[in-house]
DNA sequence: CTTATTTATTTTGACACTCAAATAAAAACC
DNA sequence: GGTTTTTATTTGAGTGTCAAAATAAATAAG
């Protein structure tokens, strides 16, 4: 079991202010622990009391509680999302209140390795200026990047962003901005972010999947981040739901991704709007198009939508068969497109989901955008450095 | 973490005889709190020393080690496995050594609860009489059924075996029987043995994926059995593979079940076989029949187990998209028609894996029967007797 | 045969974690 | 002011674990 200590500064940061006694009950730990550790919590400047005057309505006997709550100014960490289009950068204090962010677009493509070093150097020092935080000032950053990344390693094995292969990012990063820093995939940023700011307080179990330019999941069990046992994470987006299907960028077929995903869709949109529109720029641009058009009654339009629609519910209702979740939260920049989560679609999904009792889980749709993979990203950050100022002594025998 | 005696305990299981240096070593802990973790095992008369003559060829200085070993004769646990056609019982000691065996077979078809819990006696009756044990001498029994099945909670809520749906199983058939009983699913169960006896004493995650009269699967995750988030098993079987696909048992289409499974076979075996033989009877002698035929070359016959093949290959690919185990173990009775795991199907599995720096995993064929499906249900029953033994004190925190 | 050396196990003393029970503190109620 | 109620802290004890020292049991060397 985690040392008590962690748990309950994990539980005064999720509760955000919280007595003492409400930390006992809600571990079942005993009050005088409570005490005792918190207090080395608070020597430590990690935790602080907070007194809160106690409000007209809520006047009650007894010694009045003293809030627990995170020292937000202890420490403050950078996220750094880097994606195809987009770099966003969020700057959080150790309690995870936001304390500036930053955005800037750029031209898709794969980057050399130090020319994506260049871009987080500059990301960090843009969103360190609004927030008035030097480098020096950090105590860590997290890097998002889409694909194959291994976060215990510290190493990228393929990502859409780097034209290298097999790059030992967190090393090279650290090495770079003079700050420890841990890297991530972005669907298991979404998926820490839900756990830490979002849903996850309440739920024990839950998928998160992401729609952008690949399809791609991150899974919390039983309150953790769940890697899959080789450390990667789980690849939802190249689980195959059509024999012989669709071509997908990772060169297989039948992919989820390869009918779900933006450039899916999009090489279907030329097709399909073929005639309708003059010329097309960008995807972006085309994606949207397809969705007016299949908004207006466009039968080919609608039938790219209607058909990602269905791939989308095998690939959720196999998630569920195997896993039976609490809950599937989908996110990401796509789910502007209602169509992906129509009433039909997720009704197909119930369908294709095995009955055993339980009903099929509530699918919600967050459609918070980049600013919440950036805060994802942060609290990689966050959750690397509590560790390592809690865990100060012995490498345990660990099973 | 798991309290160390426990640890302890599971070593001097999984090795046999296990000195105690090497226990220490092992687990990464001092010899010390071996020494006083394990006398306080021997006091309880779970394990015992060992004197081992030093063999001549390991003449060694310094004083010769003493193994430890579980006293095999502390308890003795029974397992049953009851499908469809088999019914199966194994006795084990508590060191998991075979002590007898008995199988009968029967006519398909579901049984009141009632009728199946005079099966369980009698067959318990009928080993027990074999090992000279009767049943007050058991310490608990694992019952192993297919369906869904709540370990934890010890319901049945559906098998093909049962006529009644929900049932709490567990309690039942400990009334019925006056000895403890745990029940699970037969896909588990043979993970379970593959854990205690076979593979998992190597690899930490592995899937165990058995095909019979349905497909199901075990899924072992750092040494333990994971029964997914709902504490159902992982119902690989009712994974969609094809969309508006075959028509599975479960009433869906597109099943993974639906193609693999003997049912799956049989019912394409009587088309491609009309004509070739006069009247078939059991299901098994028409598939034996056709597989016979295939590898005389029946064409029909032959695509009948390469689609299957192929669409095992995409369900197997899936859980290594997602799980990446170190290993795949396929067990069960159809594992006699090899067609199931030729070269090719597992050459189409590897080529429907992301590659993503890693290897697929392997894949073993254990084609053990069931015997050894038993013995998981005898496994099952030691683990929980092992639980209820080494932790009679507090119910702590657990998180 | 005696002693040195090597390896395995046990003993000892200490430290860290956690809790139950007793005590202290702060407020409302009478 | 005294009593009641609720929260927080202190105290003392129990448990789990380990490092270091001591002990045990064997072989090798002289």
């Amino acid at each position: 079991m985690r040392p008590l200590k962690f748990q309950i500064f994990e539980r005064v940061r999720a509760a955000g202010l919280i007595p003492r006694v409400e930390v006992a009950k809600e571990l079942g730990i005993s009050p005088a622990s409570v005490t005792t550790l918190s207090s080395e919590l608070i020597d430590a400047e990690l935790i602080e009391e907070v007194v809160a005057p106690r409000g007209k309505g809520e006047a009650a006997r007894g010694r009045p509680p003293v809030a627990l709550g995170v020292r937000a100014s202890a420490h403050y960490v950078a996220g750094l999302k880097l994606s195809d289009r987009e770099q966003t950068a969020v700057i959080l204090d150790f309690a995870g209140n936001l304390i500036a962010s930053h955005a800037i677009t750029r031209q898709p493509g794969a980057l050399a390795t130090e020319d994506f070093l260049n871009d987080c150097e500059r990301l960090l020092d843009l969103v360190g200026a609004k927030a008035g935080i030097r480098r020096q000032g950090l105590s860590g950053v997290g890097i998002g990047v889409p694909g194959f990344v291994e976060s215990a390693g510290g190493r990228v094995f393929w990502s859409s962003v780097l034209a290298d292969g097999d790059v030992p990012l967190a090393a090279a990063a650290a090495d770079r901005l003079g700050v420890p820093v841990t890297i991530d995939n972005d669907a298991n940023l979404v998926a820490l972010a839900e756990l830490w700011f979002g849903a996850g307080r309440e739920v024990a179990d839950f998928a998160v999947v992401t729609i952008e330019h690949g399809v791609g999941m991150g899974f919390v069990l039983n309150h953790r981040l769940y890697r899959g046992a080789g450390g990667i994470g789980m690849e939802l987006g190249h689980t195959k739901v059509q024999l012989d299907g669709a071509l997908c960028r990772c060169g297989q077929r039948g992919c989820l991704e390869a009918y779900v995903a933006d450039y899916a869709l999009a090489r279907e949109a030329s097709t399909a709007l073929e005639g309708v529109e003059g010329d097309e720029q960008t995807m972006v641009e085309l994606l949207e198009s397809l969705y007016e058009n299949a908004k207006g009654g466009n039968a080919a339009a609608r039938s790219i939508f209607r058909r990602a629609g269905r791939y989308l519910a095998v690939g959720l209702a196999n998630v569920v068969n195997l896993f039976d979740p609490a809950l599937i939260i989908l996110s990401g920049e796509r789910m502007r497109y209602d169509y992906l989560y129509a009433a039909d679609v997720l009704a197909e999904m119930d369908s294709l989901v095995l009955k055993a009792g339980r009903p099929a889980p509530p699918i919600e749709v967050h459609a918070w955008g980049d600013l919440l993979w950036a805060q994802g990203a942060a609290a990689l950050a966050l959750s690397d450095l509590t560790e390592t100022l809690l865990a100060p002594a012995r490498e345990g025998a660990a099973r």
